[in-house]
DNA sequence: TCCTATTGAATTGGATCCAATCTGCAATAT
DNA sequence: ATATTGCAGATTGGATCCAATTCAATAGGA
C-alpha cells in the first residue's frame, strides 16, 4: 500500500506478473509452439531470479500451455489437431449452457455493455486486437450466469485454444462470419431468447472449430 | 536413476510429492476446512525447504483447494453449499457425455476391470476406502472415452468435491444407493447401451448431489 | 573412416539466507 | 479507562548459491 508512485493497493507478486505475461505472449502467438523457455533467460528479461519464473512455468504447465522436462527445460506446448478439436467440442457443450443461464438473468447494464462489445468487435480494423475483443464480447455475455465454476472452466478451455482462435479470425472470411454470428447471438440475448442464444452459440463454436480444423490440417499437412 | 536403495526410475520432484500428499490429505478430510497451512511447518514435516512447499500450495490454490493471502498464510478452502451444488451440476452435464463415448469404444478388458471395480466397491467394509474405490470405478468406466481433456476437467471437478463425496457415502443410505446405481450403470455398459448408461450416470450424480446438499444444509445450518 | 567412452557446458530442482509485511501485545498519552 | 503508537515475533516472497542430471562435442581405439 505504498503511496509513492504507481502501486497503490495490492502489489502483485512477481510470479503472477510473469505468469500473466507469458500466458499472454503464448496466446498472442509471440511465442511459437515448440519455442523453448529457459528459466534463466526469462528471469533476466524480467530482472528477477529464477524462482518466480519457475512458479509461473509450473502454473502454465498445469494449464497445458507449456511442457517441462526435468533438466531439459520447458517449451511452449505443441497441440495436436485432435486436442484442439476436442476442446472445441467441449466448448460447444459447455458454453450454450452458460449463455442460456446468463440470458435469463441478464441485467440491462450488462446487455448494454454486450452491445458495445459487439459493435467494438465488428468495427475493429486492427487484426491484432480481434482476439481480445472477441473474448471480451463473449465474457460479457456470460457475465450474469452466476456460475463461477463454469466460467473458470470455460476460461481455462479458451486459454488453451486462444492463439488458434486468433489465427482463425484472421483467415479469409473468419472475421466476417464471426461478425454476423455475434450480432445474431446478441440479438437473441436482447430478446431474452435463451434457447436461441444457446443454439447460436453452439453453432458459432462449431463453425469456428470446423474452420480452424480445416485450416490446420491444410497448413500442417502441407 | 540411482540404483542404490529405493528410487529406481524417475525420481518424483519433492514439490510433486508434497502436492499429492496435501491434496490427498484434504480430500480424505485429514485437513479440515479452514485449517491453516504454514509453509514452515509443512516443510519441516517433509524435511525439505519451503520452496517446494510453496510451489505445491500455489498449485493447490490454482485448483481451488486452498486459499492464500500474502504474509498471512494459506488455509484449506472453505466451500459454500452453492459452490458444491454448482460443481455437481457441472458433473451432471459432463460425465454422461464421457461415459456415452466410452461405452461405444469400451474394450472387453476394460469392461472386465469395471466389473471387478464395481464388485470391489460393493464388497468393501472399510468406510475409509469407499472414496477411492468409488472413484476407481468411475475412472475405469471413463477410461476408453478417448477424450483426455474431458477427463482432465472431470478429475479436476472431482478433486474439488472429493472430500464431500466421501462424507456423503458414509451417510445413512448413501452407500446402499451408490451400490445399486453403480450396478445399474455397469450393466448398461455391459449391454453397450450408451444412452442408458449416460442417463443413469446423470441420475447417479444428481442423486448424490441432492443427498449431499441436504446433509450440508442440515449440518451447517444447525 | 566409424563407433564408443568421457568430459564439460547447460539447465533445472532445492537449500539457505535476506527483505517486506502483518499481527499481537505492551507502553503511553488523553 | 480507553484509544493510539511502537516494537518484537511470525510469516511469506524472492535472491543467491549448490547439487543433480542431461546433452553435445571430442578424444581414443578398432
Amino acid at each position: 500500500m505504498k503511496l509513492k508512485g504507481i502501486d497503490i493497493g495490492q502489489m502483485a507478486s512477481a510470479s503472477a506478473v510473469i505468469y500473466d505475461s507469458l500466458r499472454e505472449a503464448i496466446n498472442a502467438g509471440d511465442l511459437a509452439e515448440g519455442q523453448s523457455l529457459r528459466q534463466d533467460a526469462i528471469a533476466k528479461l524480467f530482472n528477477v531470479s529464477r524462482i518466480p519464473v519457475r512458479e509461473a512455468l509450473t502454473r502454465l504447465e498445469e494449464q497445458g500451455l507449456v511442457v517441462t522436462q526435468r533438466y531439459r527445460g520447458a517449451v511452449v506446448a505443441r497441440q495436436s489437431v485432435e486436442e484442439i478439436a476436442e476442446i472445441f467440442e467441449f466448448r460447444a457443450l459447455l458454453e450454450p449452457e452458460v449463455i442460456a443461464r446468463s440470458v435469463e438473468r441478464m441485467s440491462a447494464a450488462t446487455l448494454e455493455r454486450a452491445r458495445a462489445a459487439c459493435e467494438a468487435f465488428a468495427a475493429e480494423r486492427e487484426p491484432g486486437r480481434w482476439g481480445d475483443l472477441n473474448r471480451a464480447f463473449h465474457a460479457t455475455l456470460y457475465e450474469d450466469a452466476g456460475r463461477p465454476y463454469y466460467l473458470q472452466v470455460v476460461n481455462a478451455a479458451l486459454d488453451r485454444v486462444d492463439r488458434h482462435l486468433r489465427a482463425q479470425l484472421v483467415l479469409t472470411d473468419g472475421m466476417d462470419q464471426a461478425r454476423r454470428e455475434h450480432l445474431a447471438i446478441f440479438e437473441a440475448c436482447a430478446r431474452r431468447d435463451a434457447v436461441t442464444a444457446a443454439r447460436l452459440t453452439r453453432d458459432h463454436i462449431l463453425d469456428a472449430g470446423r474452420a480452424l480444423i480445416d485450416f490446420l490440417t491444410a497448413s500442417r499437412g502441407a
